[in-house]
DNA sequence: CCGCCGCCCTGCTTGC
DNA sequence: TGCAAGCAGGGCGGCG
């Protein structure tokens, strides 16, 4: 499930094989899946964009377009986003949209469950309007994150999956930085206190940055925008590792539920 | 504003 | 071995 870590991973891979290139045709198989405002037609209106920029807010990745739009894909869990070199080839599978561009190469946007989104929107929209803190921004300060967390009865792991408050962490992260700071995932937000959530900033800032640098977690689906998996499956402490001892204490790692998804966690050294 | 729930989908796992 | 049922999960809209 692409994450913070993987979503940047992928946008900086398309960044390096799409930027500059025009959009020369698009084809659309599951109208769903591509969405534009309603006074456009998504197909149309984007032959003849240049794309500009790629970038990354929260989860989702962001093409700027030389019009001043925005091309915004959500990848919810199975989505991905990948270049093909050479536009002879047959598609990625399930491919629902496919952006010919200008040098013979071929931006697929496939997605087996449907999920996933690609969203054409206007120049200045506000389409992030609800989406809250960059984790790997300047703004999220250990004072900042104390302020969030205040008088907040929500668990902390379901707090920390609220893209509301802070953008990007997903199921894998919130149970890794959770396991660093050592702190149970159940506890009430409001329940840390100064201490706890002192281990917990850097543990969210640090867990986010050593997996982009080995390109993200690939867990049984994600793949970069080259179709390349990441590495930072094999350094996961707790998420999936059901049964299997804890790094730090040894003790049996448990999977429980929280907000209706797997919890991963280790009942001998997070408290 | 806040929190909770159901829905969207299909590949994979589980159980008989 | 084969099949069906159940599960997983991010974001969003609706509801209280």
């Amino acid at each position: 499930m692409p994450e913070l870590p993987e979503v940047e991973t992928i946008a900086r891979g398309l960044a390096r094989r799409i930027i500059g290139r025009t959009v020369e045709r698009v084809r659309i198989g599951l109208p769903k899946m591509a969405v534009a405002p309603e006074d456009l037609v998504f197909a149309k209106a984007l032959v003849g964009e240049r794309i500009e920029r790629i970038g990354r807010r929260g989860k989702y990745v962001v093409m700027e377009l030389q019009s001043g739009r925005g091309l915004v894909t959500s990848l919810r869990m199975t989505g991905r986003l990948i270049v093909q070199r050479d536009r002879a080839l047959a598609p990625h599978p399930y491919t629902h949209v496919a952006l010919d561009l200008n040098d013979g190469s071929r931006l697929c946007f496939a997605d087996s469950r449907q999920f996933g989104r690609m969203r054409l929107v206007g120049p200045g929209e506000r389409w992030d309007a609800a989406l809250g803190t960059e984790p790997l921004s300047l703004d999220f300060t250990p004072e900042a994150f104390i302020g969030m967390l205040c008088g907040r009865p929500t668990p902390i792991k379901v707090f920390l999956l609220d893209q509301r408050r802070i953008a990007g962490i997903g199921n894998i992260y919130a149970c890794e930085a959770l396991w660093e700071a050592r702190i149970r995932p159940d506890r009430p937000a409001k329940s840390l206190g100064k201490p706890a959530i002192r281990r917990l900033h850097p543990a969210i800032v640090g867990v986010l940055q050593r997996a982009i640098r080995l390109r993200g977690t690939t867990v049984d689906d994600y793949v970069d925008a080259e179709g390349l998996r990441g590495g930072f499956q094999n350094k996961l402490a707790v998420y999936g590792r059901n049964g299997k001892p804890c790094k730090r204490c040894g003790r049996k790692v448990v999977r429980t539920v929280l907000a209706q998804r797997g919890t991963w966690w280790c009942r001998g050294c997070q408290k």
